[in-house]
RNA sequence: GGUGGGGUUCCCGAGUGGUCAAAGGGAUCAGACUGUAAAUCUGACGGCUCAGCCUUCGGAGGUUCAAAUCCUCCCCCCACCA
């Protein structure tokens, strides 16, 4: 089966160029093929899982995935600060990012032997001068055309206006088209389906400038079923980066995937055979809770490591009860068969304490300030008033509680805020 | 550069001297119901030493017993014109 249809029965592909030419580059031809990736964060975000995956979905077909970074971009940054993802940084910072983004993208794609490549369109971007570029590049681009493309369309039409640099990162975004294709070999771009005016730029320059058929695939904006981008909670981004998004927040995240969002996940998150991913269709109620352990068991292995996902699916169990996987259920995923019962290691968030610093002496809702479950006082205060409050699984009567011994049991505190939120309070 | 319109609590958006911690909606949080889902209902939603107090309405000053609301200067945004 190949590459393309493989992205297409799971469900990754908007739109492509060339359909049929691309289909037969891609059978005869180790392809090389990129993505760009924002360096304005340090980590990733589930907001650009679908590319990765697709990367990977690539690699596994014997292509030559490019992850490129876009340094060069990120050194411009947007002035009219509309876009936060836009801002002005370092080129220490980039460098400093670019390191976390490879760690973070080695766990999807194997770089070693020149399997997979991270770029940085800084290499030649800084390198340009304007009048050359203009010269060279810019002539082959029509603004009329440019103002037609669905991206600034609705930037001229809106208030908020286009700055010129904005305008420019078509060019540029070409330009490193360009760049790959002649450096690299690489005449295959994908991204989001924002990008799509921006690839077919590219595809146009590589054709003007080096003479070669270049394609484009485009990824559908992934959106839970509640409407909300993908990756986004009240928390902000789901962050790919342990150290930001522990690895049981990651799995808590796909456990509490909406019930119509889970078999397009597993298409879309993990690589579990189509076949299986159909059979969750026919899944209801608890039923189909198993199934998003699965989900968020095969997706939290993918992005952390199966030990991770192990210990995530134990703290999961152990806060919220038991569960059976059956053999039968998407079989091929490598998730622990059999009943999980409450026991064995957790990774909840936890903090470590004096005891007697603690007990008998401090108020409760310090605690759960001090331990991030609340933001505030405030917040803390409202927390026990509605009832949302507990420690180990004891409802917080009032404001004024104080931690006392008879809490401390197994010199552990646990800490819960609401049904889902839970932080751990370790006595030393 | 000119003219006009704006900047309000996470977002949108009311408010034009006291009754304003500031309507309404969204988002969010908690409770109930559930399946760690959705929908629905209820409540909360600046901070604190919490039935009281303190700090907020682009920034800095000023008028007033009293300012988000009036005045001055500054910063920023938008539209049209050049």
């Amino acid at each position: 089966m190949s590459v393309l249809s493989v992205l297409k029965e799971r469900g990754f592909i908007e739109d492509l160029t060339h359909t049929e030419a691309l289909e037969d580059y891609l059978t005869h031809n180790r392809a090389t093929c990129y993505i760009g990736f924002d360096p304005t964060a340090s980590s990733l975000h589930v907001g650009s899982l679908v590319c990765i995956m697709a990367l990977a979905h690539m690699q596994r077909h014997g292509h030559r995935p490019i992850a490129l970074v876009g340094g060069g971009t990120g050194l411009i940054g947007d002035p009219s600060g509309k876009t936060e993802l836009r801002k002005v940084i370092t080129l220490e910072q980039i460098d400093e990012n670019k390191k976390g983004i490879r760690n973070q993208l080695s766990r999807f794609l194997d770089f070693s032997d020149d399997k997979a490549l991270l770029l940085d369109n800084a290499q030649w971007l800084t390198k340009l001068e304007y009048i050359p570029f203009l010269r060279d590049i810019g002539r082959h681009f029509s603004v009329n055309r440019m103002i037609k493309a669905e991206s600034y369309k609705a930037r001229m039409d809106s208030e908020d206006g286009l700055t010129f640099i904005e305008f420019n990162y078509m060019l540029l975004q070409a330009y490193d088209f360009m760049q790959l294709g002649s450096s690299y070999d690489c005449f295959l771009q994908m991204g989001g389906s924002d990008q799509w005016g921006n690839i077919v730029a590219g595809i146009d320059l590589v054709r003007r400038t080096l003479g070669k058929q270049a394609y484009g695939i485009t990824f559908p904006l992934i959106t839970t079923a509640s409407g909300i981008k993908m990756g986004k909670t009240h928390k902000g981004a789901v962050w790919l980066d342990a150290q930001r998004f522990s690895p049981y927040e990651y799995y808590q995240f796909w456990v509490n995937a909406d019930d119509a969002d889970v078999e397009r996940f597993l298409a879309l998150f993990t690589f579990l055979p189509m076949e299986e991913i159909h059979q969750v269709s026919h899944l209801e109620g608890a039923d189909l809770n198993k199934a998003k352990a699965v989900l968020a068991y095969e997706a939290t292995k993918i992005c952390h490591g199966e030990d991770e996902a192990l210990k995530a699916l134990q703290a999961s169990v152990s806060m919220f009860g038991g569960i059976e996987i059956a053999a039968t259920l998407l079989p091929g995923s490598s998730i622990p068969r059999g009943t999980h019962s409450a026991a064995g290691e957790e990774s909840v968030p936890s903090t470590s304490y004096n005891k007697n610093d603690i007990v008998g002496k401090r108020l409760i809702i310090d605690l759960f300030m001090e331990t991030n479950l609340c933001k505030s006082k405030s917040d803390a205060r409202r927390l026990v008033q509605q009832g949302g409050a507990y420690v180990n699984d004891n409802r917080v009567a009032g404001v004024d509680q104080m931690v006392l011994e008879s809490d401390a049991k197994a010199d552990e505190i646990l800490l819960r805020a609401g049904k889902k939120k839970y932080h751990k309070i370790i006595l030393d």
